[in-house]
DNA sequence: GTGAAAGCGCTAACAT
DNA sequence: ATGTTAGCGCTTTCAC
């Protein structure tokens, strides 16, 4: 195993201009810099990131957590830091907390105080105070994406406007009708987010003059299923039936097109389908979606941090940006697509 | 930061037999070892896994190399993996090639190389023997999971059993006219799985006396707008429809029925249809399938590795069957769901 | 700009 | 069964 001092010696420098070199921090005149560069490449030599974590106390390693790894949202956020870690040289290790109760625990109580990582991304997890303060006791920055975190900066859109746009987006088409397949409280996981795109489409209607009607409204557990067997219910109405549904998420939005062919019904011509994601289905259905980044919101987590793992020279007191960003907001936007159009002029 | 002589002072021991009191090597007396374990509780003192790993040169960390991460058989396997790997309180760190070329490189030249891994699993990851070398060389167990690896231990579904299972399951029902929607050797990435499960399909005809139409295969991509747009041509023909399809993925199955009711057509009543995988959508649409079971799959890897990283006393040479056992078959079968019937006696 | 040397916090002989 | 001690392979003062 090829270690530092092989470097030296072929170099013939020392260890410590060896390290200095590689790393990049401290005075290295230039032709040393290659001559070292150059003696590294040809013995192959690659760095212990032990023992260098070890004698700096970095680690060069964000660990990220997230409630389930098989949805789309996660995967998704979890690959878009990935590349952005890797581009910096980071590793990234991943914590998945599906098992629930005591793997959860052990996360925070052992395997984030292992002193393995440099910093902690936290993806639509509801922290308790102890968790958050056991993080920011050891001095990691942490930032939290798809959720608020109290004294954490979180990216996140604002749920509300999300479907507040797709609402007013059918509204606009002349829908008054607008039923919304979402959940209740029950339901309510991660931050309560379907609660706050519920509030949004009721903002959106009543900004319009329109009272929310409780009959048009469906919970369901943003499945696809849910959203089908909402949609069944809210669709299959002899009279009054709604021309459009704003769903809260893509899946269950395509389960509501689903239902609606069954029930004979064409979209959008006699029903418009809007939902939030823009999931990779989204396109095969010609949904109408409100579309969120969650790569780019990976990428974007790690932006972050990396102003203060790394800040940029000139910069003062980073840590104290951190905690006192709350909330950044990240970019949404509507998708139109052909799962939305203006009602029929009602002829009935 | 508390230390290892922290605890050591605190329980009045020497610093050697707090590390294996808690590390659980070497012999410690039950009340030593309670008594350790009370100061270290006491003191929240957790293990610097750097100057452990340094120290005794296992990391207790697994790396996972993935070609995408968004996809559902790649976000299950290393959820799989994941939650293993926890309970045996090892880390894991995620290794996702999206980006492809570079990206490639650094992993193989860079990451994997910085002694940060006792191990690594590879998933449907078609390495070249230069890659395969470097990790052997570092005397770093590796296994394979969704595709074989010459040389290394592969977990891995007999692909082409896959499909035949399906074909004969259709052919037990009656069908004779029986279409294959797969990928010509065009789209083999990852181990020429479409490949394998095209034989599968082929193999099962001919056992049955039956000769593969080539007018009765359509390439697609795997999605499900692929596998919709190959039904449509295969449904649309105005004679000599086929009664059922073999789908190589649940996702162009799914894609297929959507087809046949765009196009009238009844599943199963008119064609009946079949997929691979036991994708999370699969029960929903009905989808008759041939489960694999990527989780599990993603656990036995880490039960694998473990065999070799923590041999169980008594075992000899570990090494030597972890790369003997080349091929560690893995579990399938089949999911009958609603999707599949006898066809229509032919009242044409 | 570069080198010498003192650790970083543990583990594993070895000794007892 | 427990203590002593020499590293593990780097980084980083501090001199020069």
């Amino acid at each position: 195993m090829v270690g530092i001092d092989d470097v030296a010696k072929h170099a013939g420098v020392s260890t410590a201009t060896v390290s200095r070199a590689l790393s990049g921090r401290g005075y290295v005149s230039d032709a040393t810099r290659a001559k070292v560069s150059a003696s590294a490449e040809h013995l192959d030599y690659v760095v212990s990131s032990n023992a260098s974590s070890l004698a700096s106390g970095r680690t060069r390693n964000v660990g990220i957590v997230v409630p389930f790894l098989s949805e789309w949202y996660f995967s998704s956020v979890v690959e878009g830091a990935e590349t952005a870690l890797l581009r910096r040289g980071y590793d990234l290790t991943l914590y998945n907390l599906t098992g629930g109760g005591d793997d959860r625990r052990s996360v925070f109580e052992h395997f984030l105080l292992r002193r393995r990582v440099d910093a902690v991304i936290a993806v639509s997890l509801e922290l308790s105070d102890d968790e958050v303060s056991s993080l920011h006791s050891l001095g990691k920055p942490l930032v939290s994406v798809g959720g608020v975190l109290p004294g954490v900066p979180s990216l996140t859109v604002v749920d509300s406007a999300m479907t507040s746009l797709s609402t007013e987006h059918l509204l606009s088409l002349g829908h008054t009708r607008i039923a919304h397949i979402g959940a209740d409280s029950a339901f309510d996981r991660d931050f309560k987010v379907p609660t706050y795109r519920r509030k949004g489409y009721e903002q959106a209607l009543r900004d319009a003059g329109i009272t929310p009607d409780p009959a048009l409204f469906r919970a369901a557990d943003f499945t696809m299923k849910g959203g089908f067997r909402a949609a069944k219910q809210l669709l299959g109405q002899p009279r009054d039936r709604p021309t459009a549904i704003v769903a809260a998420s893509d899946e269950m939005a395509i389960g509501s097109i689903l239902a609606a062919r069954d029930l004979g019904l064409n979209v959008p011509g006699d029903v418009s389908v809007s939902g939030v994601d823009d999931h990779q289905l989204a396109d095969f259905f010609g949904l109408t979606t409100v579309a969120q980044f969650p790569k780019r919101q990976g990428e974007r987590a790690v932006e972050l941090l990396m102003e203060h793992l790394e800040p940029a020279p000139g910069s003062a007191q980073p840590a104290a940006d951190l905690s006192s960003a709350e909330r950044v907001p990240v970019p949404f936007e509507l998708v139109v697509r052909s799962s939305t159009a203006a009602p029929k002029p009602s002829t009935a």
